[in-house]
DNA sequence: AATAAATACGACATATTTAATCGTATTTAA
DNA sequence: TTAAATACGATTAAATATGTCGTATTTATT
């Protein structure tokens, strides 16, 4: 429970190389995956989906690549996480209303608590301040 | 990411049930699995492992059961979750050291952060707190 | 002493989710 | 025209979580 997937991980390595280089220059998936020995197409479809997500430029072509797009300081942990990965919550329950012994459930205000406390301090923390 | 697995859940469920009882009072699996439309084999493990846990005391023979054994304001939550899915983390690489790419790893400290923001809020939630 | 109802627990089976790969298309600098 | 890069749906493989089975042990009740 409460693992880091390796999207999350793939995403994270990758915008904490980029930062190390000049904003303008863009940066290969083959250079990310080669150098941290992470597989190229899994990598490369994290790298498409940031791209979606306008959080890096992509730019075809040899010699293309990635570079990031967005302000860093700007985007929560939260949104980042929810970006990745979909609805950040410990339990389906909080987002969906189908379950089927939900009248029976007494958790459904303690498991809200937690997530209440979670959400806050992914919302709290910038993609800027943890990769810096 | 982050979901609370059923483990903890069904332990949730179990320990607030208990405590809408008297004190000395005894719950048999049963009784709870049947109220909540819970596996029955899969909750008693639970309750076995808390029982082990010393968080529950559990009396066998026939009108046998389980009853609140730990203070609850006394275990955070951190505690909790650890004493029934081993370390809480959202990477292992925070507890082993054998990671094949540590060397080249360039997000441990970020993850750090990540983690110790985790850990630290999960143990200033007690049980207590959640369950009540 | 026998029975029945409960906990104890290892081993196995199934289901779900995550991770990785494959194949093909598109873009564009050289 | 070619080669090197991104784009992306479909599929497979691996890992994890969930659930079941079988059997043993304990003990109140009869």
């Amino acid at each position: 429970m409460l693992k880091i997937t390796r999207k999350v991980e793939y995403a994270l390595i990758a915008l904490r190389h980029m930062q190390s280089k000049n904003v303008d220059e863009l940066t290969s998936t083959k250079e990310i995956a080669n150098q941290y020995g992470i597989p190229q197409q899994l990598l490369a479809k994290t790298l498409q989906q940031m791209a979606r997500d306008r959080i890096l430029e992509a730019v075809q072509g040899p010699a293309g690549g990635y570079r990031i797009l967005a302000k860093l300081d700007r985007i929560s942990l939260k949104d980042f996480f929810e970006k990745l990965e979909g609805p950040l919550g410990m339990m389906d329950c909080y987002f969906e209303s189908d379950c089927i012994q939900i009248s029976a459930c007494n958790i459904r205000v303690p498991i809200q608590r937690i997530n209440d406390n979670l959400r806050n301090m992914f919302t709290q923390m910038t993609l800027q301040e943890v990769t810096q």
